[in-house]
DNA sequence: TAAAATATCCTGTTTTTAAGGGATAGTAAT
DNA sequence: ATTACTATCCCTTAAAAACAGGATATTTTA
């Protein structure tokens, strides 16, 4: 059974590397390629391959967006995270949308080759530093943050003291002074500092 | 004049994207490649190319430091950093320790050959986007730390206290608070919680 | 060498946070 | 209807940080 391969990636030398990883396999049928998210859009309107290879990082929109795009308008094809990043938050985002897999681009071809033949097959593959990342974490688990508590911390790491803060927010700057104690608790952080350096790591900043 | 290019980076899609992108370059001699630092230097041990193209994530060490210290052993070689981001730090630190030019990854071969050609005259080259990162900032200024205001500054984003501070560098806690106060000061910062968050964006931390 | 930058230390006052406690009302889910 | 969660509000005390002055010794640099 051939497989057709699409790639979505922003970065010709990672194009031309999965090209030349892959075009030596029999059973893989190189269907193109795409720059951003938009035209690779365009192109599933007229055909569909069975895997696409997708970065994360595109110009004009997230591939954890595209991804899940792709998957609700073509849920034939079956969509395989690329990324340089080990990051524990962008596989689950990426997992959570529908991909069937998550390759680091330091993969091997055997690497590379297994995850598209699972996910031709509708399984899943992660490689394995990204499967250890998935599941190591609990430790650096991302605290669930309210909506309110969001808009507090964001204003906090602005500088703005409680008084300040409640003032803008319309509400008493006791209350402010509790959600200030709420994120400090659910971060696990010291003081102000930490829980501004921790949430700016979570990237929740 | 034939130029020997060698590829130091850790991935794989990368070095084969690099390597097909210029397999039909008759002025090119592909030299080899190496997946960390430390094997890029016992390499050039034995052997020196003319260019080196450099990740500037390296899993050993970063590329900036290995720019560094490759100049340093062997000024013949000329090196090009290569990398996903098009980050200000990162160019100027690279090309402050000698690099010869910079190329994002999403480089068309055109760009990359100009890269290379331009190196091995011992000239420079930037990329286009490159260059606009490296020329537009000044707005974004970032402030100039001593040694020990750096020192403090990481041991307040980790929620030390002054005194606390003060015990861990051997010094005294009105001390911390006097570098505080030259930190909030550089970076026109209100208190810790803006101080953190700016130097993050700043990547001080 | 003189000036500038850095690192160190001090004494105050005022404002803000941390940490402990507790309370009420609305909403969402089971 | 009860539970769980969220958002709101209040109190107290102690610790910490912000702010405003100033001072001295050591490096760096021009």
């Amino acid at each position: 059974m051939i497989t057709k391969v699409f790639i979505v990636d922003d970065h010709y030398m990672v194009i031309e590397g999965i090209r030349s990883l892959l075009q030596h396999e029999k059973d893989i049928d190189w269907f193109g390629h795409a720059t951003n998210a938009s035209s690779c859009l365009a192109f599933l309107e007229h055909q569909l391959p069975d895997v696409i290879l997708m970065d994360i990082n595109l110009p004009d929109k997230s591939g954890i967006d595209l991804c899940k795009e792709v998957r609700e308008r073509h849920p034939s094809v079956f969509i395989i995270g690329l990324s340089t990043f080990n990051q524990q938050s962008f596989i689950q985002k990426m997992m959570d949308n529908g991909a069937s897999g998550y390759v680091l681009k330091n993969a091997t071809r055997e690497e590379l080759m297994e995850a598209i033949s699972a996910a031709a097959k509708g399984k899943t593959y992660l490689s394995d530093e990204a499967s250890k990342t998935l599941h190591k974490t609990s430790a650096t688990d991302i605290p669930v943050l309210t909506r309110r508590e969001k808009e507090v911390l964001l204003l906090i790491a602005d500088g703005l003291t409680n008084v300040e803060v409640a003032e803008k927010l319309f509400i008493s700057s006791t209350t402010v002074d509790t959600h200030r104690k709420n994120l400090l608790a659910k971060f696990d952080a010291r003081n102000t500092a930490s829980l501004v350096k921790m949430a700016m790591q979570f990237e929740l900043i």
